[in-house]
RNA sequence: GCCGCGUUGGUCAAUCGGUUAAGACGCCUCCCUUUCACGGAGGAAUGAGGGGUUCGAUUCCCCUACGCGGUACCA
């Protein structure tokens, strides 16, 4: 993996591979534009684990320059999304360290003596063209062969710029206030070679590349040039971006050389893209639309065009689920394992194993994820997120559900262990959050914890377990009327007179009491549990059913029997 | 067109020259459960094509095909 050696051209530049002395820091760089997407994201996810497993910073930048194209609110959005994933940024707009501004619209002053220096050593200059003029030039060297023209080290000499026009011309077109940006100036047949950390060396040669515009005439520099300097002047060790930046790392490369020293360069890593699920091509929020599932981390609806958009948050995604998922998306640790927390990523992850390929996104194996968290977490980690949703759904929780418990003494405990039943992860992190809260749960919790095996999603929760705290509002009879009898009548009116007297109400003894009076009525009990169930639930479905009957308690237990049998 | 990057079951993927080519999701069957799940046991399904190198290629090299990305005063 090392880099080519210098000597294999005269012309050839190498970059060499500097050791890890320096401190790491890591940003994300997002342009204002829209909703953070899937791959922003998991770049950020990357960015993060790689900051805290080498106790480095992770800094966010806003890439602000391209003001036609800013959306406001965006920016609250993405810290916000951050926030809910977990990912919070050490250095920010909002939280500045020692490197601000963390906005490259308030750094602008910045970069024009950088575009200066290099203009002053040759690597740089000055072009006078006109948007349109650009537009006629591309037309005009359009063939089939070359459908794009660009402005390189050929087309520049049939242009308006300082490398062609006269030195004096050039000084009067700029006293002349002449609008004018700042080119880069490539020279040809060069080899421009880097090692990045997911691909190793990869080699570019100089005559394909063009003469990236630097600052534009609004005296904003463009990506090319504000990366580098921003890279530079905030120390940023290693920059992690998505794949479609790889074909202008030439530019960087050289800027860095020109301007700073390769020998101050961040390591490189170009991330592979997330593709759609069906087809091929980048993901993107059409294809969410399209598909029916979320591609932004939060809703977001676009200012504008007042186009809505869904996010993984409001679909009922845990951020822990979240991050896994994203997580796998292009990695894994090579052992097979695929649930993992945070602090797990943060202590296995690193960039060697992240995949060259993209990942096509599947949106059932993202839901599998979650389930696999909504059943590992305690309830207490999410009850708060799935309150409002029954709210919603107009199931009303009655304040005596949420309270929890005064703090259990240890004999108490085993009402709750078998969250951590699988032993795979016995003593992991994610376990911390229960051992940490050592209130019991409060009823709410211990219902949602009775049916969480059958939720993927967040809102399942509702469907799973609104009939806890809202009787049934019809009850599907067809299911019972078919086999019932008068015996059967009988036996239920019994069940209610053996309820009223139960010392206790708890699900073992209910369940000996009932097949105890199922033996002495002479009727299978497989007979009489559908019906029981379809009494308290509404319908087939639920955990075991004297789960139910105990969760809901003597009273609305023989009620909704009552209800049932004045219907039959 | 040109440049760059990719390509192991439907999907995510392990393998770092020798394996019956892991595992997971999804799908199917069975067990558990007289509900739905969870859990358990099985099953179907894979190296883009062609050349090399090698005793031996999924693995290394080359070519082709295909896909993606870039080719903006957008990032």
């Amino acid at each position: 993996m090392s880099a080519p050696c210098g000597a294999i051209s005269a012309t050839r530049i190498s970059v060499p591979l500097h050791s890890m002395s320096k401190k790491v820091r890591v940003r994300f760089a997002p342009s204002p534009t829209g909703g953070l997407h899937l791959g922003g994201v998991r770049t950020v996810l990357y960015n993060y684990l790689f900051a805290r497993k080498h106790g480095g910073d992770f800094i966010l930048r806003i890439e602000d320059t391209d003001q036609s194209r800013y959306v406001a609110g965006a920016e609250e959005y993405i810290l916000e999304s951050l926030k809910w994933a977990g990912l919070e940024p050490d250095e920010s707009p909002e939280r500045p360290g020692n490197y601000g501004p963390y906005r490259q619209s308030e750094r602008k002053p910045i970069y024009a003596k950088y575009a200066q220096k290099l203009i002053d050593a040759g690597h740089a200059y000055y072009a006078f063209d006109t948007p349109e003029e650009l537009e006629v030039m591309r037309e005009k060297y359009k063939t089939g062969d070359n459908p794009s023209p660009q402005y390189n080290h050929t087309l520049r000499k049939k242009m308006r710029n300082s490398l062609q026009l006269d030195p004096a011309e050039t000084r009067a077109l700029l006293e002349a206030g002449t609008p004018y940006v700042v080119r880069i100036k490539l020279e040809p047949d060069q080899e421009v070679a880097f090692t990045d950390m997911i691909r190793g060396v990869v080699t570019f040669n100089t005559t394909s590349v063009d003469d990236k515009v630097l600052l534009k005439a609004d005296g904003m520099p463009t990506y090319h040039l504000a990366v580098v300097v921003d890279d530079f002047l905030m120390e940023i060790s290693h920059a992690f971006r998505g794949e479609e930046w790889l074909p202008s790392a030439p530019v960087h490369i050289l800027l860095w050389k020109y301007l700073f020293g390769l020998e101050h360069m961040p390591h490189w890593a170009h991330l592979p893209l997330i593709l759609k699920p069906d087809g091929n091509g980048k993901l993107s929020k059409r294809d969410g639309d399209r598909l029916g599932f979320p591609v932004f981390a939060m809703n977001w609806t676009d200012p504008r065009t007042k186009e809505p958009a869904t996010g993984f948050r409001e679909t009922g995604f845990l951020p822990a689920a979240f991050d896994n998922l994203l997580a796998m998306l292009g990695w894994n640790d090579g052992s097979g394992q695929e649930i993992f927390s945070l602090d797990e990523l943060v202590e296995k992850f690193n960039m060697d194993r992240v995949h060259k390929g993209g990942a096509k996104f599947d949106y059932e194996k993202a839901r599998w994820f979650n389930h696999e968290w909504i059943k590992r977490l305690p309830s207490s980690a999410y009850s708060d997120q799935v309150l409002p949703l029954f709210q919603a759904a107009g199931i009303t929780i009655p304040a005596a559900d949420l309270v929890q418990p005064p703090t259990p003494g240890p004999a108490l405990m085993p009402e709750f262990p078998p969250v951590f039943g699988d032993p795979t992860l016995d003593g992991q992190p994610m376990a911390i959050g229960f051992i940490e809260n050592d209130a019991l749960p409060s009823r709410f919790q211990k219902i949602l914890d009775l049916v969480k095996d059958r939720c993927h999603l967040l809102p399942d929760f509702v469907q799973q377990a609104g009939f806890f705290f809202q009787a049934p509002a019809t009850v599907d009879l067809d299911a019972i009327k078919p086999k019932w009898t008068p015996a059967k009548t009988q036996f239920f009116a019994e069940l209610i007179r053996q309820l009223e007297l139960s010392a206790t109400f708890e699900a073992a003894a209910l369940e000996a009491n009932f097949k105890e009076m199922a033996a002495a009525a002479a009727i299978k009990p497989g007979e009489l549990l559908m019906p029981l169930r379809v009494m308290l639930v509404g319908a087939k479905f639920g955990p075991h059913v004297f789960d139910i009957a105990a969760a809901l308690g003597r009273d609305e237990t023989i009620r909704r029997i009552r209800h049932t049998l004045s219907l039959l």
